[in-house]
DNA sequence: AAGTGGTCTAGACCACCGC
DNA sequence: CGGTGGTCTAGACCACTTG
């Protein structure tokens, strides 16, 4: 165990410990380096670490505090459906479902410009079963090869994933009921819920694309584990 | 801009713009440190951000490679649920369902072993309409100042928050159609889809409370934004 | 204005792990 | 074994921010 490990971890102990309590000023960085034997540096390190996990807060000249505890933060990771479900031990299998070159009618929601889009329709199967709808429009601005590919073989997901870079995500994850077509594609009951992730990826301030990922509730969840430093 | 930011930008504009295409080696760290005109510790601080974000994999002997884009990760934030209302501009008002004490009859996950559990349902409004339907059971032997606590002013949520420490967190989101009582306390109709969020807490390896967030789909979704390094 | 955290450097040494 | 990334140090200087 390295020096910064240490002297995080107790330190941590004295937070979760309350013998350091929620607002509390802490000593200096020299005066704890000092007291913890290392340098500066290996002090700062292990600070850095807990700020970044949000247990302590600091600024310059106010010092560096306990921080008060207002939320639970974790990291989501959403792999690439194929991934996802070949990890599962699940067979994966992909169908394209249509692919509509457009113009701005499919743009409902402005937020591609003027840019021609691509708009892909397609599924992807675990075990043969439906696990995901994924509907996605692609700016061909942004994107021009992607009007070269038939998406027959290789889904837009896999595809944009491993060409395309991109600069910013938005994700979004809501519950709604599956609609005519949803309930078709996923063998449901209309009106049986779905879980949706809807997802826009930009390039500098030039939308990539926008997908909406549909999973039947019943077989699908996502899940974060955070525990503090193992 | 600081040094190490203007490498890190850099460095991120020759990956995105393919430069240094995916799975490709990079020059070793002094080597590039030399490249950019700054000292080791510095080039290493950039890079650490690249690997913090899964740009590039760094291994002993094997060298820096640009990583393979297998998936996007981002940070879910999931705020107290009075702050989460306050900030969106609405009233918040909260009000206590049922407090049982009960015992391991309760626990039907097993998970909190023969631990004496509270067992605490409530509901959170936003400006008077349902928001969020809490439905918690929390250890006595972790948290035994909870058997003093009436939670007819404060939610377990806050209280839990504020004044008892964890090491660990385990969160699963999904979508559900809501049950009868589901329905009944979020006024909405059988078989609605809600979003549930569930969350276990531990604190070294004891567990500390288990908890289940039950939102109407309809008023409520969870929003992630990852930009790369602003 | 001054005290605090933040950046940067130059260099030594360590330890993992692929060849 | 040797090359790579990883840790640690000691010290200088910077820049934000609040009392």
């Amino acid at each position: 165990m390295h020096a910064y490990e240490k002297v995080r971890a107790e330190m941590l102990r004295r937070i979760t410990s309350q013998v350091w309590p929620q607002g509390m000023t802490l000593p200096h960085e020299e005066v704890l380096a000092d007291e913890f034997g290392v340098a500066r540096g290996t002090m700062r390190r292990a600070m850095a670490d807990l700020t970044e996990r949000g247990l302590i807060e600091r600024k310059r000249k106010a010092g560096t505090k306990v921080a008060a505890r207002r939320a639970h933060s974790s990291t989501l990771n959403i792999p690439i459906v194929r991934v996802e479900i070949t990890d599962s031990g699940a067979q994966y299998s992909y169908k394209l479902l249509s692919r509509v070159l457009g113009g701005p009618e499919l743009d409902a929601t402005g937020r591609f410009g003027r840019s021609k889009l691509l708009h892909v329709r397609s599924i992807h199967l675990a075990d043969g079963r439906p696990y995901q709808l994924e509907d996605r429009l692609i700016s061909l601005d942004a994107v021009p090869q992607a009007d070269a590919q038939d998406f027959n073989e290789i889904s837009p997901n896999e595809w944009l994933v491993e060409k395309v870079p991109y600069s910013a995500v938005r994700t979004i994850l809501r519950a709604e009921s599956a609609d005519e077509m949803q309930a078709k594609h996923l063998k449901l009951g209309h009106g049986d819920p779905v879980f949706v992730i809807e997802r826009q990826t930009q390039l500098d301030d030039l939308p990539v694309t926008l997908v909406k990922m549909t999973h039947p509730a019943a077989s699908f969840s996502i899940a974060t584990q955070t525990s503090q430093f193992r």
